[in-house]
DNA sequence: AATGAATGAGGCTTCATTCAT
DNA sequence: TATGAATGAAGCCTCATTCAT
């Protein structure tokens, strides 16, 4: 089953326009068409599944940074989950373009949804933990954050940013959150 | 060819992905097929032309947005960005997510550069030109605001807030960007 | 008329397998479909028209040698025939090849008859006169001499020989049917 | 796959030229398109392998022929090729004709080219072991023959005609053809 | 008489899925 | 349980032909 993930990604995210078959995954992966549908009942269900497991692992990244987190100043957990989530989405781009792609034919707001709550609680609990702040408004700030954040490296993605101004952006973008913390707190 | 457009988006829209066949956009367009295909050389370029459209009248209307502040504050510009894309995406939400959908199956590397370029620009200029604000690194921090403002709509759709928090989160956006400009002003 | 003759031959010599299309034949005939359709009730009767047009200049240039043959020994004729074939077939090898093919989706029975008959008649009257030689059984030593010359040249097309082996290959025939007739003299 | 090819050749036999769809040789095949796409890629590698499969069976025939007659005279073994020749494209007129026909949109150099080689090997090689004849230039002598007896075959199939006036062809081909090599012994 | 946009039947081909082995 | 040949619905696109202007 591994091995017909890994082989889906390898053909999402070869170039060629050659599409995405049921056949060639399994081919690429080693077993028949008839064993992979022992696993995915059909075709969208292996492009769920395979979308389930990455945000799956990509939660579990963040809540494990959250937690390291616990009782840090807000400033110190702001750059830890703004360097986990674009390192986490960087290091290795054809596959977060792939699965950014792969989901277009997808229903997937339950896997978004679920995605959501497990990071929204993870960040709620890491910010609510700060040493140095109090929030007045945890819940709008939270998903502030996390929207501007995941938002933004996704659209760095789309325009194709080479790696210096990808750079740049990641601290400015830091320094954006920052000075947000810092005008909330001075309110 | 409008009446084609129309059909395009149309269908597009409707709930059940994979509705968009040529011969279905033709038959709700009012014409056939072969009409369709003096129009467009495939189903490809029907979804990039649509795409064109959208961003052309989309760079329109921010470009006219930074027109009309020329000169104004800094503050006021970044008010009225925001505003302007938020409102652009938001007054045909089913359209805005259909054509980030319909750009999976399409290299649209080009649309999005040419898009971008003149955004850039407009916003460039328009920043340039504010009253009250001298920006060392104009060319970072514009790539930052629009790449976040950007972004953070984007992402607003993904996850399907509602109209109260998106509210809540368009107003955040505005806080967080003029906190951003203040936080340069005194560095 | 003779524009979309000549436009549909430049098309069907055109290496690029784009297909013989009526839009394409007026396009570069510079008329309209429409127009082209007023000379040809539909495509087969183009392509008809023009391999009858072809077949008629053809048997007038055959014809013309049989006249200029007349009363001369048989081996002239013999030699004046096969050259001529061979020469109109070989000066626009392209053109021949095009309409070998062009032919394929036709019922072109009645113009290879009619060509035939017309063919036929003229080497009958040709050999009839010859100076030297009195033929016990003029129909079948004719049909055979027709049908040799045109058959050997169509394959010698269809084997691609290269000029030299093609020049060689045209004497040879022209020594064959000359043995042949010595033969059957001295049957 | 040779249902395929049956059915292929009965819907190229049937009267009603354009018969031939992928779908409808299915049908006929009695398997499904994708089947019939399963072993041929496409349509035209389908009338390439047809077509291959009959030069093929050809080529053996001519071959057996040509070891059949090792060290015979020059003239019994030109009745055995011209024999054995006119015997295979005669014995089914309407699959010669279809094949004739279908391969006019069709790359057949190649197949052609391979046939030829055969045939060249095989006649070349009887001819030269005949026990009364010593050529010259064998080469050209052969081509000559080769050329002359499938290109008058296939004329006489264009011109269609009737039984008796193919029989008679038939004869004075053979007739012709030894004149020749009489004529080059002699010469 | 000429135009050429519009038509739409029908061809080729793909590919998710099944099921007998 | 694994296989993979077979299926066939359905998509994309072409192109001969028409007809209003």
């Amino acid at each position: 089953m591994d091995a017909i993930f890994e082989a889906t990604i390898q053909l999402l995210t070869r170039p060629g326009a050659e599409n995405l078959t049921t056949t060639r995954v399994a081919e690429r992966a080693g077993v028949s068409v008839g064993t992979l549908y022992q696993y995915f009942p059909n075709k969208q269900a292996l492009i769920y599944a395979l979308n389930a497991r990455y945000l799956e692992a990509l939660a579990e990244r963040i809540e494990a940074t959250c937690r390291a987190q616990e009782g840090q100043t807000a400033k110190n957990m702001l750059k830890a989950l703004i360097d986990t989530y674009w390192q986490a989405k960087t290091e290795r781009p054809e596959v977060t373009r792939a699965l950014y792609r792969s989901v277009a034919d997808l229903d997937n707001t339950a896997l978004i949804e679920t995605f959501a709550h497990r990071v929204d609680a993870a960040t709620t609990a890491m910010f609510s933990s700060a040493s140095d702040t109090e929030f007045a408004n945890l819940a709008e700030v939270n998903l502030t954050l996390v929207t501007v954040i995941f938002g933004t490296v996704r659209n760095a993605f789309e325009r194709g940013l080479d790696t210096d101004a990808a750079d740049g952006l990641h601290g400015q973008l830091l320094l954006m959150c920052e000075a947000y913390l810092s005008a909330l707190a001075n309110a």
